[in-house]
DNA sequence: TATGAATATTAATATATTTAGATATTAATG
DNA sequence: CATTAATATCTAAATATATTAATATTCATA
């Protein structure tokens, strides 16, 4: 038995790489925290040109990762699924338990005898 | 406030796009549907040259996605943490979720009118 | 210690992604 | 209808990543 199409683990990767690149993360964080944001407060909160934020934003779009809808001249986005800020979630958890390594790994020696 | 450092940000990225390639899901599905298993059982399941096999271990093992112990001549691999399948379950949903459903779809053609 | 089996690394080329700057589009306003 | 503000797109150059084939390492054992 083969498992999944492999179709559909070229969709899971392009997904991932979609959401890989640390300026992204970094939108997708803001939009997970604070709702829905328009470009330009992405671009103050994230002191970056707006030519980079609507590239990274189109690549986010492309993916469906984000949505947005137009407020009269400026557009609106946000997270296209509440999952993807779960997906952010489970990451940083991951991530802290790494980062806490060798403190975590005591402790926990230390509480389980 | 500026919210998370951007070093923590760039780490998230880099884990995403050590994940981010269909023989790299491939393998940590597999190595989260059966738990630890060899190279060689991970090449007959993916029927994949060998050096492919051990390049994409070798960048799993360098974010630390997965680990990997002797056992006479014979590696064997497993992820570094239980979360790692979370995610890939969280990811699974999400694309599901998106494959099914047209509510995104309809959300999508509306933006543009 | 020479050999074979399992795994890892290296190097080259090809391909894809990022960046930065210039320019285009769109919608509101004078 | 010309202008401005907001956002998007395009292009070329710089970087990064993937692929392929060849080679190296490691360990058990004859």
């Amino acid at each position: 038995m083969t498992g999944p199409s492999n179709e559909l683990q070229a969709l899971k990767a392009e997904f991932f790489r979609a959401m890989a690149h640390p300026m992204r993360i970094r939108i997708l964080e803001l939009l997970s925290a604070k709702g829905e944001q328009s470009v330009q407060a992405l671009q103050a909160e994230l002191s970056m040109d707006q030519p980079i934020i609507s590239q990274h934003l189109a690549k986010l779009r492309a993916h469906t990762i984000v949505i947005s809808r137009k407020e009269g001249t400026t557009v609106v986005y946000a997270l296209a699924d509440p999952r993807i800020a779960d997906l952010l979630k489970v990451a940083k958890d991951v991530l802290n338990r790494r980062l806490s390594g060798t403190k975590t790994l005591l402790h926990e020696l230390r509480r389980h005898g």
